[in-house]
DNA sequence: GATACATACTTGCGAAATGCAAGTACGAAT
DNA sequence: ATTCGTACTTGCATTTCGCAAGTATGTATC
């Protein structure tokens, strides 16, 4: 984090941003939420090319704030899967809203990604398919 | 910028992050949108405490970003007064996200804030009075 | 009109976070 | 038995941050 960690806030912006407010943990979480990724080697493999310290820092600050579910398989570490919370997926309008903004200033957004287009043409359609990628954890 | 910077990424969310997406811009863009500051010594007066420093650097590079215009007043300093351009209050929808998700889940947010209440129960209504503080900019 | 004050910065420096490369631990595949 | 893949950790140079102090310039006060 950027910012000195506070214990409190009454900000409800400053609480967020405590959490996720440096920009690797909302590319994690883009990966999470957007493209369903939940192995380490997947968000590795992003095209910002996270390095695994910070990879691996970010995730158990996730856990610990309760965005991110650390599930470990028995007797194979590369089982191991991180998983939202339904306080990461309630994020799901921050992040349809940062997108949008980006949409319309990124001259060079990739609008062949499908999730481009729908995203401006159906976006209440896009989310709802995206949360059903989370069956498992809506409560 | 936590991040290294990119001349160009196909991802919206990069592109937004690589411009504001380190805690104190978004601290300063509250301060600017919802709280309609515009002088250094009141974005200093915030109870996050930024130093002068930060400050002083994240102004900059936000006018470089294209989000803040400097007005330098004729002959006073005192006069200088950072205001968002269009690009800027096109940030309404993700900051009221944010704001959304922090009221959720922040137990220590300060209701009391008559900006607060409004949020949730008349959302629309409250953005409209913000954005009436900034008619002279709107197209 | 000299002095104090306010504002908007800049500078210096120790502490922390980052980026990169390399190493480790362990199960699976060959 | 050896290599490979995966999930990390460690070390270190570089960058950024946080704090304190200093500077420049205009305004207010005596």
């Amino acid at each position: 984090m950027l910012m000195k960690k506070r214990a409190s806030t009454v900000c409800p912006i400053v609480y967020a941003l405590d959490i996720w407010g440096d920009p690797w943990s909302l590319v994690i979480l883009r990966d999470v939420l957007i493209h369903n990724k939940r192995h380490y080697r997947e968000f590795l493999a992003s095209r910002e090319q996270i390095s695994t310290n910070i990879l691996s820092a970010r995730l158990q600050s996730l856990v610990e704030a309760g965005i991110l579910v650390k599930i470990e398989g028995e007797s194979n570490r590369a089982q191991t899967m991180y998983r939202p919370t339904q306080k990461a997926l309630d994020l799901f309008p921050v992040v349809f809203a940062i997108m949008h903004w980006g949409l319309k200033y990124n001259p060079n957004t990739d609008m062949s990604i499908p999730i481009m287009q729908e995203l401006t043409t159906n976006e209440k359609g896009l989310e709802h398919r995206l949360l059903s990628n989370f069956d498992d954890i809506q409560s």
